[in-house]
DNA sequence: TTCGATACGCACCAAAAGGAGAGTGTCGCA
DNA sequence: TGCGACACTCTCCTTTTGGTGCGTATCGAA
């Protein structure tokens, strides 16, 4: 998980000198972290996991709560990103539909473990909230 | 992974009704990813996972990049959520640390999968914004 | 002939996120 | 006397996020 971390702290005992390669790297994965760590993100990439190709309308009211700019927005970034193929049938009316892609399902997969971690603790979660506001209250 | 869904459509299609219990229970797992799918949270959970106990400053200097307002923020964010502890030593100058809580440490195990994502395909990702950024402008 | 369907783009606006910098309180050290 | 250390808080400011509503293109249906 560190590997990172580790190679970089490795490296500077060994030289004294943070190499440039490692710190672009970090960057690139926290980037990436940011990105991708995102609410609209995460949503968009479970139900698309679930239901495999989806079009745009669709895809929003599956979401749901998502307002257009926000689904076109993160449906383009995750696209960018290569997270998602994005199938431009030209007829009319329009026609576009979005899926994953190997690499979306592998990060979809990798969420896994938080959407159980949240469906497991959110009765702890919300038990620490009350205990918090009632120790800053009383 | 989606159990909650799943219980939903079943409950649904027996009753043509929603439950609002299971209402209840969805909209707090997804206030709890939004809330945890953070970029600072993540970023702070890894320090404290790494570090086991932190105080505010060196804390902030392991992540690297934060403004005391958001750690502030972030730190407190977990705390009422029951991921961390905060200390208080009351001593002059003062002396606060952080640990995670059992909690916590489970939240951090369920991110492994997304920081091992991240270090293994950020170069696909990379690549992938390269294509797109000459398919947009040639 | 006009309406609806689709997948947006664009403009405008409100709210939230987030950064920079100054202030706080007390002690020990110079 | 005055500065630094720590863990903040507060204010001011800019940037980002996100919502709403309108425009667009074209075809088939009413």
């Amino acid at each position: 998980m560190h590997a990172i971390r580790e190679a970089m702290a490795a490296m500077h005992k060994r030289s004294e000198e943070i190499p440039p390669v490692s710190k672009a790297v970090e960057s690139l994965v926290r980037q990436v972290i940011a990105q991708v760590a995102d609410k609209w993100t995460m949503l968009v990439l479970e139900a698309l996991e679930e239901h495999g190709t989806l079009r745009f309308t669709e895809c929003g009211r599956i979401v749901g709560g998502i307002s257009q700019k926000m689904l076109t927005k993160t449906l383009r970034e995750m696209e960018r990103d290569g997270l998602v193929v994005r199938t431009v049938h030209p007829v009319i009316p329009p026609h576009v539909d979005y899926t994953l892609t190997e690499l979306g399902r592998e990060l979809s997969a990798a969420f896994c473990g938080v959407w159980t971690w949240a469906e497991t603790y959110h009765a702890e979660v919300s038990a620490a909230r009350r205990a918090f506001r009632e120790r800053e209250e009383g």
